[in-house]
DNA sequence: TCTGGGGTCCTAGGACCC
DNA sequence: TCTGGGGTCCTAGGACCC
């Protein structure tokens, strides 16, 4: 057997939108702290100390901690103080996944003879990103993902967790089985219906059985998880498959009203593609009806777009299909996304070198990238590849 | 308790293909 | 005319995550 030390980190910033807001306003520090005026997107932890919780309505917030300042969401100082913590995470190791605004995996093996060992490295981690960006984060630092990332969460807030080798089911099985990334609402009331309380009653679940509990891709899934099995390798380069954007609404509209919403979604979307030089095939409309009950309808284009138009023709014909729905049982919640994206790769692949200068062609895209941006060049790339064209236009 | 906005992944049936 | 075995893609729903 080839035992390898603990090497990846789960690095997670503790409330992250309060804790931005926090740095940036003192007069919040160490107060408890509301993000989000019609639901808590984010509570700082002197408010979850009164029961505040995340997706909770914020009058309820206000309830359960009247001393609480409430504070409307800043989006863009969001993302800016993420990309400052990822830059953080970039200069620690390449291999950085991210997870999410907040979140990623590191695996700093590898790193022992120029950075020292892995447990100096995650306590170094945590020093720069509150010392270059003023921010608290966790980090669990395990054999695999899956415990990394449960080691970060038990050591929350501001805390290191090292999950020894060896120590894996020691540290797993007594944890409820909610901690398991994949367990939620559902999930644990089956388990618990039967028993099953802890991650060792999970472990101790034969597989077959579990596989008719949860079906037997989620009964196989966490099966191994319970037994500390978690194969997955941090990969970089993770890019998002989806774009999309959504609007809860206020009673009951007039169809011109929604139409006008509808139009604001798409736009938010096919802005946001071409902003990342991406395009998708899959259009999903999504609703929620007044009784909370959900539908989606989606629609494949026969090609990939990043069009305000050509988005806008397929959301308003899925719309319209659901208009009986909607008439029957109102409509609370819509929204646009785009999904089958392709990108730089694909397109790169796409490109037929055979018989073509390649100093032309890198010359071409040099030049495409240096007056147009990235965007610009993967679409031009893109058009180039269609129409098997080995050298891109440049864009107008 | 009364529910925002952004995502990921899995399942399952049906159409269609070889 | 009816049929096996293997596969892909599309659509819809649902659980889950931050």
């Amino acid at each position: 057997v080839f035992v390898t030390g603990a090497t990846i980190i789960h690095a997670d910033l503790d409330a992250f939108y309060a804790s931005v807001e926090q740095r940036d306003d003192p007069s919040l520090r160490r107060r408890p702290v509301i993000v989000g005026t019609g639901v808590v997107l984010s509570s700082s932890y002197e408010a979850r100390a009164c029961g505040v919780r995340t997706a909770m309505s914020a009058a309820r917030a206000r309830r359960l901690c009247p001393a609480a300042v409430v504070v409307a969401p800043r989006m863009s100082a969001y993302s800016e103080a993420s990309r400052a913590v990822f830059a953080v995470f970039a200069d620690t190791t390449p291999l950085v996944e991210g997870l999410s605004i907040d979140e990623a995996f590191l695996d700093v093996g590898g790193l022992r003879r120029t950075a020292g060992a892995p447990e100096e490295i995650a306590a170094r981690l945590r020093r720069a990103v509150l010392d270059r960006v003023g921010l608290p984060i966790t980090v669990g630092l395990a054999r695999t993902k899956f415990l990394a990332k449960v080691a970060s969460g038990v050591a929350k807030p501001d805390g290191l967790l090292v999950v020894p080798p060896g120590g894996e089911l020691a540290f797993l099985h007594p944890l409820p089985v909610e901690r398991l990334w994949g367990v939620g609402r559902v999930t644990a009331a089956r388990l618990h219906d039967r028993g099953i309380v802890t991650v060792g009653d999970l472990a101790g679940v034969e597989v077959e059985l579990l596989g008719t509990i949860l079906g037997p891709g989620a009964g196989n899934h966490l099966h191994r998880l319970a037994r500390g099995l978690d194969p997955r390798p941090v990969e970089p380069g993770h890019r998002r498959a989806s774009v999309g954007a959504q609007h809860a609404l206020a009673g009951r509209l007039r169809r011109d009203e929604l139409d006008a919403i509808l139009v604001g979604l798409v736009d938010r979307v096919t802005r946001r593609l071409r902003a990342a030089g991406r395009t998708g095939r899959t259009v999903t409309l999504r609703l929620r009806h007044a009784d909370f009950s959900r539908a989606t309808r989606s629609h494949s284009l026969a090609r990939p777009t990043d069009a305000t138009a050509t988005v806008l023709v397929a959301a308003r014909r899925l719309l319209a299909q659901a208009g009986p729905e909607i008439d029957r049982r109102g409509l609370t919640l819509v929204g646009v996304s785009v999904a089958g994206l392709g990108g730089a790769d694909a397109v790169q692949l796409a490109l037929p070198l055979d018989g073509h200068d390649p100093r032309a062609l890198d010359a071409a895209v040099d030049g495409v990238r240096a007056r147009f941006g990235t965007g610009a060049l993967v679409r031009s790339l893109r058009s180039a590849a269609a129409e098997d064209r080995a050298v891109p236009h440049l864009p107008d």
